[in-house]
DNA sequence: AACTATTTATAAGA
DNA sequence: TTCTTATAAATAGTT
């Protein structure tokens, strides 16, 4: 139906592929409402253009879930159990595992511990009792540390203490030496300033 | 087209809507090969008849079900029910669930300590060493458990020891009461008996 | 996107 | 259902 006749083969012209795609469309799109509205149908139409563009027809009486859901049915074409029965087992298996960790933290928490038996008891006694070795090691590590960074604090002040009293000799100021003493100077020095920073850990917010 | 021209409308006469389905789903469906072969385009025409029966084409190229997947794709549709929807949320919550009881198994492994604070640093350290206590106890109980076990079978095999005593007297066997000669007439009389069991849990077959 | 010569689809009839 | 055929509709090529 045109000026000529055509094959009924692959238009080479992407151009005028597309526009006959472009017309045709609009062809079997009109028949299908045809179709729905004479014969009381129910018709889904899903059409991929060579672009990948996605066009469609649905009767209006139903959509194209409905559709496909009835298309299942009839054919018996399960078109996704298959998909949702495996995600249904790795959802099986996944809360299995997960009350297998469950059940692990408990006992490394000292419950549930009446279905191990002896060699088992002895394994996990044995494995916690280097866990918390490592981890008194890791805290003996960080206490050092944190005394390490103290000391050094000290130091710094006591620096800032011998630069302050000499400061103090050189004006001539009348400060007897005493701790109590020193401090009200500094803070008259220094406004509000701390004589030692106060907060362990200033960058970490959850410390409680 | 044909003969006389008609409306777009429900056609009343049973017969003549069921005629003209099968004529004009014949065309729609020449119409939708000849779309796929003219524009290589991918269609999928599922129709159903006012009498509920299935029609379908599909272009050779690919399947009815790839095309629906595709076209669920596109269309961020979920055709999958809510149900498999809120157990693709559940999947992942789990999953989540699944790695935070791995770390926490790390850690109270003496693992991954590095991204806990001070605090929970010892109170991990605490939390351990007190099921380490629990673990301990009961250890401790099931060995003591074990020890009165061994005890009254001791006793008991010293009961056998006597009355295999007096009825060795009464025998008037040449036994002189030591050990290891009490065992070896033990053994003459009992076969390959063993006087206490050795294994602590005979029933369980994973003991190392 | 519009036009139109032609092909194609199909309504009605057999 | 299938065939026929007059006619409506679709569309290929063109503008």
């Amino acid at each position: 139906m045109g000026r000529g006749k055509i094959e009924i083969r692959r238009i080479e012209s992407t151009t005028n592929r597309q526009v006959t795609f472009s017309k045709r469309r609009a062809g079997i799109i009109k028949k299908a409402k045809e179709l729905t509205v004479l014969c009381d149908a129910h018709v889904s139409l899903i059409l991929f253009s060579s672009t990948n563009k996605l066009f469609e027809y649905c009767s209006p009486t139903t959509t194209t879930k409905k559709i496909i859901d009835r298309y299942q049915q009839v054919t018996a074409t399960n078109l996704w159990d298959s998909h949702y029965e495996s995600m249904q087992k790795e959802f099986n298996k996944l809360k299995e595992k997960n009350e297998r960790l469950r059940r692990s933290i408990r006992q490394r928490n000292g419950e549930d511990l009446d279905m191990l038996n002896h060699s088992e008891l002895c394994g996990l006694e044995q494995n916690l009792s280097e866990a918390l070795k490592k981890i008194r090691s890791v805290l003996d590590n960080k206490i050092k540390r944190q005394i390490d960074t103290y000391r050094k604090k000290i130091k710094a002040a006591d620096s800032i203490r011998n630069i302050g009293f000499m400061e103090l000799q050189e004006l001539n100021c009348s400060f007897d030496g005493s701790e109590e003493n020193y401090e009200s100077m500094l803070v008259m020095r220094n406004g509000n300033a701390q004589p030692f920073p106060i907060s362990v850990q200033p960058n970490h917010p959850n410390l409680h």
